[in-house]
DNA sequence: TTGGCTGAGTCTGTCAAGCGGACTTAGACT
DNA sequence: AGTCTAAGTCCGCTTGACAGACTCAGCCAA
């Protein structure tokens, strides 16, 4: 099986393209540590609050705080005031919109590590349809409704915000 | 609009199953850092030589060699000498099957930050399907067939793996 | 009313990891 | 022999993660 072949085809020209501001370097700006991949995790299986959060993510205080603060200021979470019985009100961590809209990078990552990263006992997690129960997963497909079962059948192209590389020199 | 009501709903008890070697977990220790993510992003582009993937991706020579040399290790990467005419032979860094399977998270986070995070001018890189040209996008769906629109009607659920925490304070 | 309890957050010292820039290496070409 | 170049290593500095101690604020029991 010569598994490169097709990437050589697909892309032969990629380097020739700026990636200057690519929406992925975005996206890794905001979410692009572990320690945030670690809080999306809990919060996007329904875990809340701060010491929650910090026992089962396994982070310090201060990074846990650290992140919370961030993820909020990006719009990622939202501190929503809660009560528990017999305590005084806190915060707890409510994903927005554009927090829950990362569930597919964090489902992504749970496939691939169910695939290859299982250890005893078979994966921890999850993720099933709230209707029917079955299990979900992510199929790559293209707007002309054909599923794309082979990744190498993926091609990458730049999109309508991709400008030249000047020269290898360039940047 | 009541974002995280449905999050409430979603996944109430989640709290309760301990995340000890999660394989999200163990996806992260892999490819669970911004640097890694970046070499990722321009190998699946096609982007396959030290110096390319240096310059594009901005990562100091240090880090670059250290992630491919780890990527390599384990199974993500393969060398693959080449020789460009008047040069010595040289190693550049290809897919497996194993380093390709990550293309969906890419793609997710791809999507994720053309929708949440583009600058002026749109996004830098599209997939396109090898066959008809159409873009590929990221569809979850369940293994009864219903797609699945809205990310909350994704509930998680232990999976075989889970074992319940034993108390709060017990790790 | 005072003092303890607890969840959330901050402070401090230490250590690992990233960065820029200089240096090294090995084959091809002059 | 000397130069060029892609790949990789070395070095000094700075950033950031971590553990553990400390702070803060409201609830409760005495």
């Amino acid at each position: 099986m010569d598994t490169d072949s097709a990437a050589t085809d697909a892309a032969p020209t990629a380097a020739d393209w700026s990636t200057d501001g690519c929406t992925i370097e975005a996206a890794l700006n905001i979410v692009g540590d572990r320690q945030t991949f670690l809080i999306l995790r809990e919060v996007l299986t329904g875990v809340r609050r701060f010491s929650d959060i910090l026992e089962l993510s396994g982070l310090s205080r201060q990074v846990l705080s650290d992140r919370l603060g961030k993820l909020v200021d990006e719009g990622l979470l939202r501190r929503h005031a809660y009560q528990a019985p017999g305590s005084r009100p806190r915060a707890e961590y409510r994903l927005t919109e554009k927090g829950f809209d990362l569930l597919p990078v964090v489902l992504a990552l749970l496939e691939w590590g169910n695939r290859y990263e299982v250890g005893a006992g078979g994966p921890l997690v999850r993720y099933e349809h709230r209707d029917c129960g079955a299990e979900i997963r992510l199929v790559p497909r293209c707007d002309a409704g054909h599923d794309v079962t082979e990744p190498r059948d993926a091609m990458p192209r730049p999109g309508p915000g991709a400008r030249p590389r000047v020269t290898t020199a360039s940047r």
